[in-house]
RNA sequence: GGAACCAUCGCCAAGUUGGUAAGGCCGCAGCCUGCAAAGCUGCUAUUCGCCGGUUCGAGUCCGGCUGGUUCCUCCA
């Protein structure tokens, strides 16, 4: 396997910190609004990344965690007068929700801000005694970026202190203009405060992610984890700061590799809720299928930014298609072993930073050839067996694929409509079969009206949703 | 203002070590079909934003320009 590392910006062979394990830790959503396809993607990146190194035979084990406590949430708590917890609760089961009808698996592990106080105390309490952290009057806590001469590495950041501290004047208390917050003190009566030694308050940002980190994995005594991830701009300043503290908290670093994945833009406009374009993953599954949906945001290397339209999500669609009309020429029947050199070359290209465009060509080229076989010769057993093993790899790896392909093609038809739809049938195969191709003719064209696209196979006539 | 990344066929998009352009969508022709659809076959960039340079040879390296995106503030 092999990493684009965005810290070195290269491609760095992936060598773990542990013989055959992986560790990665994502940076999750903050739970204050439904996830966007933004979100999605990340997701869908980093779960692409999990089911890559399992399949190359590591034992992965990742954590996404839940920020479940921030100044977003109190806002909405604010406007809604709901409880915080109803609030996140809310949010994160529904996220959940929605990414695993993108096929996203499961972390092993998913923290929030909430239930890792205790870490999240402990670590700025090490930093203040270490020297690093500060309090100021009114008990907030501050890194001292100054004291970390490292600080700057991971986003290759200048100190351009000059400039940036007309920006940050009214901080006024901070000794660099870089120091960010460890611990917000509790501001009034109405703030969501939580007890700590050095103030009643609520922790930072940044230093959740690293007191997580430190909570949950062990590391090597040199790294905490194998594999950091995250959105672009995350970069700087989280992750720049995370692994600061980390560094200056453990004495070693957080990750040996960062991994960041491009945005996403809507119709080439950056996202944002103002545009009123799709914006929300829900809103999109509304309309498409998460199997799609999820092809579609996989289908450009998850570095590069991504622009979201229709026209590119109805080819993407039709690549899918393809692969399930392949399915129902191989069933009924049951998998043998995924062929060798398939399995081998689709490996191969996840394994090269997760190059998917060649993995999907890989695919497109396998669904072309077993295709061509079964025109030259419908009744190959050997060939259907091995070709259903080899869908099954693809689901396993890259969670497209997996449906009964019936189905896929029949979302959204109701049972009603499904018993009219074969009625209709019956009764164009009967015109056909009484050489009334007029009558035929006119049922088909009825049936495209309704949306549903037939075709003839030797089998008999099936349809499609179109 | 500072920094980074990107720019390949009508559209999406691959292309570590420079060696002569994957794949998909669309389109065209053919096979198949009662006709279609689906599937298959063939065709579809002498060319990689522009201008220079290095080299026997550059989409790939270097410099400049233009265009786009991102970060420097909360953000996947």
């Amino acid at each position: 396997m092999v990493i684009f590392d965005s810290v070195t910006k290269t491609k760095r062979p992936f060598e773990p910190i542990k013989e055959g394990e992986a560790s990665i830790y994502v940076c999750g959503p903050t739970v204050y609004d439904d996830a966007h396809l933004g979100h999605a993607r990340s997701s869908l990146a980093f779960d692409l990344l999990a089911r890559t190194l399992r399949a190359l035979g590591y034992k992965v084990t990742m954590a996404k965690n839940f920020t479940d406590i921030d100044d977003k949430i109190i806002k909405k708590v604010e406007a809604t007068g709901k409880s915080m917890q109803e609030i996140t609760a809310y949010y994160i089961d529904r996220y959940l929700k929605e990414m695993a009808q993108l096929g996203v698996q499961r972390a092993d592990i998913e923290p929030k801000a909430t239930e890792s106080l205790d870490a999240i105390e402990a670590m700025i309490q090490r930093l203040i005694d270490k020297g690093f952290a500060y309090v100021v009057s009114n008990g907030d806590v501050y890194f001292d970026t100054s004291k970390d001469p490292r600080y700057g590495e991971i986003s290759h950041k200048v100190h351009d202190d000059e400039e940036n501290q007309s920006r940050v004047a009214h901080n006024s208390e901070k000794r660099n203009p870089k120091d960010f917050a460890l611990w917000k003190a509790c501001k009034g009566e109405e703030d969501i405060c939580f007890n700590a030694p050095f103030a009643s308050g609520r922790p930072g940002w940044h230093i959740e992610c690293s007191a997580m980190i430190e909570k949950y994995f062990d590391g090597n005594g040199e790294y905490s984890i194998d594999i950091h991830g995250g959105g672009a701009d995350l970069l700087f300043p989280h992750h720049e700061n995370e692994a600061a503290q980390s560094r200056c908290a453990t004495g070693h670093e957080l990750a040996k590799y960062w991994m960041h994945n491009g945005f996403v833009q809507i119709d080439g406009e950056k996202m944002s809720k103002s545009l009123g374009n799709s914006f929300f993953l829900k809103d999109a599954l509304k309309v498409y299928d998460g199997e799609i949906l999820r092809y579609y945001l996989n289908s450009v290397h998850y570095r590069n930014d991504f622009n979201f339209n229709e026209e590119d999500l109805l080819a993407a669609k039709k690549r899918l298609d393809k692969l399930y009309r392949l399915k129902k020429r191989l069933l009924p029947g049951k998998a043998s072993a995924v062929n060798p050199t398939f399995k081998k070359v689709l490996l191969d290209a996840m394994a090269d930073d997760l190059n998917i465009s060649v993995a999907l060509s890989v695919i497109d080229e396998m669904v072309a050839a077993a295709n061509e076989k079964l025109d030259e010769n419908p009744k190959e057993k050997a060939l259907k067996k091995e070709t259903l093993a080899n869908l099954e790899f693809i689901d396993t790896l890259l969670g497209f694929g997996g449906k009964e392909p019936y189905s896929y093609f029949q979302i959204g038809v109701d049972e009603t409509l499904k018993a009219q739809i074969e009625a209709l049938i019956a009764k164009r195969t009967e015109a056909k079969r009484a050489k009334d191709f007029a009558a035929a003719d006119a049922i088909r064209d009825e049936l495209t009206r309704m949306g549903i696209a037939i075709m003839d196979t030797p089998e008999g006539t099936v349809w499609e949703r179109a």
